[in-house]
DNA sequence: ACGAAAACGAAAATGATTGTCAAAACACCC
DNA sequence: GGGTGTTTTGACAATCATTTTCGTTTTCGT
């Protein structure tokens, strides 16, 4: 049950980006600081943090699995940048109601959604 | 620029489903039906419909694209079995105005979104 | 029918993710 | 401190969807 130090690790990893990142990525960031975690380690802690519900993960268009700790721990959705994946916490009253009733309104059961928006933030559509 | 044969087999394979197809799964049916066609060219046929927006593709839990040759062209989400891969295509015009109000609140460009909901469908949830 | 260009498909390559398994780190007890 | 059963770890192999390669076959215009 105990917060293990390389999940600890991995955790501080993630505290320390503003975006989402991809466990190959936090893996390299982590060598790179001299630790010598290994690949399968990160996957594993990175399953465990986001199975708990500490983290969230989301799907890229090419399918890559990316994580993200964010600030709040209740639902919420996210607005991410598609160049330097940095993204915004949001929320959407309406959004999660109007799912809530499609589902309902076609007989579907245990009705979830998934719902991300995705632009070019300020810093990245400036430079470029 | 004509449809190419092959290209046609997989539509009309689409079509035949009404829920979301894996590639694996397209080419599988296919060569059941006696297809000679090879993976390969299915990945490059849902590619190019994809491409030209003919149809609708998104990705699982696990990572994997899945495509639906769905009735309307024009923008909508889907409302998606977990067990069946049914889908029902829906709208929501709030949702879309959401989503822009976000990126332009935060100083995104070029925003869009990605939006699905997922549940068991009335069969489905009656037959477990 | 003839040659260039586009489409095909078999097989190899890629790349993220997962499974295996023995070694290392821990925890608890004597 | 040493013994011992449990948990965590990491090197390496195995998966598996997707992409590349690269000859071969079709399609098309002439
Ligand atoms: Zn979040
Ligand atoms: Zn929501
Ligand atoms: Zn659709
Ligand atoms: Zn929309």
């Amino acid at each position: 049950m105990s917060t293990t130090t390389r999940r600890e690790a991995v955790r501080q990893a993630l505290d320390a980006s503003a975006g989402f990142r991809s466990a190959q990525d936090l893996y390299a960031a982590l060598r790179a600081e001299g630790s010598k975690i290994g690949l399968t380690t990160v996957y594993r802690a990175l399953q465990a943090l986001s199975d708990s519900g500490e983290i969230d993960v989301l799907r890229t268009d090419d399918g890559e699995a990316v994580y993200r700790a964010c600030g709040s721990e209740s639902h919420h959705h996210h607005l991410v940048c598609r160049v330097c994946s940095t993204a915004v916490e949001v929320e959407g009253p309406a959004v999660e109601r109007w799912a809530a009733e499609m589902g309902e309104a076609h007989g579907f059961t245990g009705v979830t959604h998934s719902v991300e928006i995705f632009g070019t933030c300020g810093p990245c559509s400036r430079r470029a």
